[in-house]
DNA sequence: CTGTTAGCGCTTTCAA
DNA sequence: TTGAAAGCGCTAACAG
């Protein structure tokens, strides 16, 4: 308990001057390989760790990456922050992760947080009621580099990984319309976030371009939940005019749906087609299988990583503002 | 762009000493109003924010706490750490996230890390590789706090959170039984390790105790992986005593043998049974509808927070090793 | 090859 | 009510 040693320990133990001893742990070339030899033995015996506050005040450079998600416990934000923990700390790099939990009030305590530690770099998608984004622009003034992906703030002056979010909606009313739905609706999230609103857009644009008339958006301003799957469906079901196919942005939705269907004995999907957006693993085993739209976020992961290093390493390259874009996957099965 | 304000900053621009700014900023009752209103002021307009390192090397106390846990894209654990987050957050915590991969060699990484940068509290569920705690117990040499939640290393003296695997294995085998299974295999991991071991001989100890003489364990001594499943079931399928039932202890080995039983044709609950120990979602969506064996996690996530804070608070206290035990809970649905 | 000095940003004595 | 000095653990610049 409480062996909390010092270089300056090691120092006193050795008779030599702490700065030599920093010098041997570091492999500085100017020790003699007798001291270097004892140095190094004496902190393994004694289970030295280096401290790495002490590190980061010192040489003003922090290890660790910051990801903000709305919520881990999402697929997509899950296999993201997977995956973009492994190209880091490929590169040394510690990983921290933190939830919104879809709150604006969250996310910029959650900025600050990190202005504080002074993280070497963030990477964030932002939650669905953040729309101003002067925490992020805060984070730059600091000079912590900042990528964003998927979801971004318009207002905000950083790299962007995100997917084609019109050009897949566009695709997915084209698909639906070629597989003989001709009554698409579409439920989506709040349409000031960039991803619901292009998605939206893609939508009505394609709508319009094919000369479908029927159309009808259900935006949901909150966190997706189940239980406002059902709830969207009972309220379509109520019109008079019914959809014959739904174009979903949240499986979360889709699940609900799903349920309520059953309920209400609608039929998937001869009497109502889905194609949801969605990288749930299992969509596949769910009844009927589950038609998706997939985000390529071996990707985006990989793509985000590598734009925050290069801006981590020139740390002052303000110029130019490399985003990518990528595209979605159809994945065709039984429910469409 | 650059923007680094230090107390030392504000001090030059008000012309008092540093010590002043830093208790002002603290709101030390020895401050003048006056002054205390000036240095507010002032570090608001310069966007002053403190330096977390610098405080934690000052107060060697740090307020962060880190969770290691095999995989974040495991739903049990994805949903884990989103309620302890919630708690710690609560408390002025902030958390961060490190992922095993259920690698031993990462573990041990990980660990190390977490002493370098000396966190304030650690919350861990171990590798499937892991056997030896030696790193955990230097963690503690360091004075930092541990708490196991669901696996944990036997030869590590920390408080634990866990479900009673035992018993739990013990009602799954009881409840085939009443279901009129007969011939119940357990598909399961390393029994070294203690989750899987307990179930395992829970299993076998209760098909003894009800006079059930089919037996069979397999073990997977790696990584759940999909194929894994449909591996196991076809392999289960050519011997010459075939299971009516399966107590799997995984849900991603029980996807793989949903698809590969209806390839085969297998029908389930008729021809198998299946309960699977699982906290996914969707788990009522997939055909047939699973029944499930689930963990408590607000339990577990709420008890885990709470030992480690006790720990953190009265720093020393090695003492009495408060553990703690929760039941499964059984629900029931049409594969079984 | 090794020691001295100074300082990263902050707080905590101890004096005034 | 404020200032001066010292130090958390470490490294870098400059001597020797």
């Amino acid at each position: 308990m409480k062996t909390k040693v010092t270089i300056k320990d090691i120092a006193k133990k050795i008779q030599v001057h702490h700065t030599t001893v920093s010098r041997a742990l570091r492999g500085d070339s100017r020790i003699s390989e007798t001291t270097k030899q004892q140095v190094l033995d004496c902190a393994q015996k004694m289970g030295y760790e280096p401290n790495q506050n002490a590190l980061n005040l010192r040489n003003r450079t922090i290890n660790t990456i910051a990801i903000i998600i709305p919520n881990i416990s999402h697929e997509i934000f899950a296999r993201f922050v997977s995956l973009l923990t492994d190209h880091a700390s490929k590169e040394g790099f510690t990983v921290s992760i933190f939830q919104t939990k879809e709150s604006y009030e969250l996310e910029q305590e959650i900025v600050q947080t990190l202005i504080r530690n002074r993280v070497g770099g963030v990477i964030a998608s932002i939650s669905i009621n953040t729309k101003e984004g002067a925490h992020f622009n805060r984070l730059m003034d600091y000079g912590i580099p900042l990528v964003f992906f998927d979801r971004y703030c318009k207002d905000v002056n950083a790299p962007k990984v995100e997917v084609n979010n019109y050009k897949g909606a566009a695709r997915a009313v084209k698909y639906l319309k070629n597989k003989g739905f001709s009554r698409i609706a579409h439920l989506t999230g709040n349409t000031e976030i960039n991803v619901f609103g292009e998605r939206n857009k893609g939508y009505k644009d394609t709508l319009a371009a094919l000369g479908l008339s029927f159309h009808k958006s259900l935006q949901i301003k909150k966190e997706f939940e189940e239980q406002d799957g059902a709830f969207l469906l009972k309220q379509l079901w109520d019109e008079e005019e019914k959809p014959d196919a739904l174009f979903v942005d949240s499986f979360i939705l889709t699940a609900g749906i799903l349920k309520e269907c059953k309920q209400m004995g609608i039929h998937i999907p001869q009497d109502l087609g889905l194609l949801t957006i969605s990288n749930e693993r299992f969509c596949d085993l769910v009844e009927p299988a589950q038609s998706v739209l997939e985000q390529p976020i071996e990707d985006l992961a990989e793509t985000s990583f590598r734009i925050l290093l290069s801006r981590i390493k020139l740390e002052n390259s303000t110029t130019k503002n490399n985003s990518s874009v990528f595209d979605f996957s159809l994945i065709e099965r039984e429910s469409s």
